[in-house]
DNA sequence: CTCATTTGACCCCG
DNA sequence: CGGGGTCAAATGAG
C-alpha cells in the first residue's frame, strides 16, 4: 500500500512540477513579446529568457524522472517502513529503559505489546532518506550558524552526538508534536566535513502530525511538498493554484540557477541535466537576531525566517519551498552512505546574488511523507 | 511558568 | 566492545 501511496504522492508532485512549467512558459512567452528599447534592456531580456530555460530545463527533467519513478514505483523505489520480519523482533526488552527508547519508534501502538515488538523495534525500520541541504555559502560561512533546516515542520532537538570520523557533531530532532500527535517523525542533521555550509539530513518516520506549515503564509510550497501524508489532498489543491502565485512571485524576487554538473562528474555524457537548482531569497535581513537559538555549536532548531515567511518562531514556517530537485546534486558529492540506501539529493548553493546571509536556503525535494528511500541513482535514469 | 536546548548516561545493535 | 541513537535531568530563554 504504501508504494501506492509513494506514486501518488509522486503524482502530486509532479502536477506541481508540470504547473510550474506551465508556469515558466507563460512567463517566457511574454518574455518573447516584449521589445526592448535599449541594448541593455535587451541584454537583460535574454538573460532572463536564459534563466527561464534552465528552469524549464531543470523542471522538465524532473518532471520525467518523476514520471518514470511513478510508472515504476515499484521498481525503484524501496519502502523501508516495516520489513515484515525484523532480525530482533525475538529480543525482548528487560530493561525500563528499552521500553521507553522503543517507544519512540513504536508509539502508536502502545495497546498491542506483542504487535508493537514485531512492526517497529528497530532503528533502523522506519522509513528514512536523505537529503543534503546547504545553507548560503555566506559571510557567517563558519560561524555555525545556520539553519535553513526548516522543511516546514516543527522540530525539537533532543540529542546530540559526536559521530566518530565527522567534524560535526549530528544533530538529533524530532517533531514537536510527537506526543501531542504521535508524530513519530524524526530527522539526523549534520554536516558535511567538506562543505560546512552543506548540512546532510536524514529524515524518518511520516509526520502524522497535521501541524504543518500553514499554506495561507503565502509561502507555501509546491511540490517540494514538506506536507505530511495527512495532507496530501490539500497540498494538492492548494499546490496548484497556490503555486502560481507562488511561482509567480517567487520568480519575482528568487533568483534561480541552475548549475550544471559537468557531465565529467557523473559520468553522463549527454546529460547536462544533473543540476541542482538553487534559489537564492533576496534580502532577508536575517542573519542576525532572530535566528539562531542553538547558537554557535551546530544547528539550529528549527526556523529562521525568510521575510516571507510569517509564521511564527519555531513552528512551521514553509517558507522554504526548495524546488531543487537536485536530481543531479550527487555528482558533486559522491557521497553514498552504505546505510541508506539512497537519497534524494537536494543541493542548492546559496550562492546568490544577495548579500543576504542567509540568502540561500535551500531546500529539499519535500518527499515528506513519503516512505520511502529512492534506491536509484539520481542521474541513472538520464542515459 | 512553559517550553526548548544542552548534555551526560543508558541502551541497542553490528 | 564501541559507535550511534535516545532519554531525561538540568539549564536557559521567552
Amino acid at each position: 500500500m504504501e508504494s501506492a501511496d509513494s506514486g501518488n504522492q509522486i503524482s502530486i508532485v509532479l502536477v506541481s512540477e508540470l504547473s510550474r512549467i506551465h508556469q515558466l512558459l507563460i512567463q517566457l512567452e511574454s518574455q518573447i513579446f516584449k521589445q526592448p528599447s535599449t541594448a541593455t534592456e535587451a541584454e537583460a531580456e535574454a538573460e532572463l529568457s536564459k534563466s527561464i530555460v534552465s528552469q524549464l530545463l531543470s523542471s522538465t527533467e524532473k518532471s520525467i524522472f518523476l514520471a518514470k519513478s511513478c510508472g515504476s514505483s515499484n521498481l525503484n523505489l524501496q519502502l523501508q517502513g516495516e520489513p515484515a520480519s525484523s532480525p530482533r523482533s525475538a529480543s525482548a526488552s528487560p530493561s525500563p529503559r528499552s521500553d521507553m527508547s522503543e517507544l519512540a519508534f513504536k508509539c502508536h501502538d502502545q495497546d498491542d505489546n506483542s504487535n508493537k515488538r514485531e512492526t517497529c523495534k528497530k532503528r533502523k525500520t522506519l522509513p528514512r532518506w536523505r537529503s543534503q541541504v546547504r545553507v548560503g555559502s555566506m559571510s557567517m560561512s563558519m560561524a555555525g550558524v545556520e539553519g535553513p533546516l526548516d522543511d516546514g515542520h516543527s522540530w525539537r532537538k533532543y540529542g546530540q552526538k559526536d559521530i566518530l570520523g565527522a567534524k560535526h557533531p549530528r544533530g538529533y530532532y524530532r517533531c514537536t508534536y510527537r506526543n501531542s500527535q504521535g508524530c513519530l517523525a524524526t530527522k539526523q542533521v549534520q554536516r558535511t566535513d567538506e562543505d560546512p555550509a552543506v548540512f546532510d539530513v536524514v529524515y524518518q518516520g511520516t509526520h502524522a502530525c497535521t501541524n504543518k506549515s500553514n499554506p495561507r503564509s503565502g509561502s507555501n510550497i509546491i511540490s517540494s511538498g514538506s506536507n505530511s501524508n495527512n495532507n496530501i489532498v490539500n497540498n494538492q489543491t492548494v499546490g496548484s493554484n497556490h503555486d502560481e502565485d507562488y511561482l509567480n512571485s517567487l520568480k519575482a524576487t528568487l533568483t534561480v540557477k541552475t548549475e550544471g554538473l559537468g557531465p565529467s562528474s557523473i559520468g553522463q555524457e549527454e546529460a547536462p541535466v544533473c543540476n541542482s537548482i538553487s534559489f537564492s531569497f533576496p534580502s532577508t535581513p536575517i542573519g542576525n537576531g532572530h535566528v539562531a537559538s542553538t547558537a554557535d555549536n551546530n544547528f539550529p532548531s528549527g526556523s529562521f525566517l525568510p521575510s516571507f515567511a510569517n509564521s511564527p518562531a519555531t513552528s512551521e514556517s514553509n517558507y522554504f519551498s526548495g524546488v531543487g530537485v537536485g536530481l543531479g546534486g550527487l555528482g558533486g558529492f559522491g557521497k553514498v552512505d552504505s546505510d541508506l540506501t539512497e537519497v534524494i539529493s537536494v543541493l542548492s548553493a546559496a550562492t546568490s546574488t544577495t548579500n543576504s546571509p542567509m540568502g540561500g536556503v535551500s531546500v529539499d525535494f519535500g518527499f515528506d511523507g513519503l516512505d520511502f528511500e529512492i534506491d536509484i541513482d539520481p542521474c541513472s535514469f538520464l542515459s
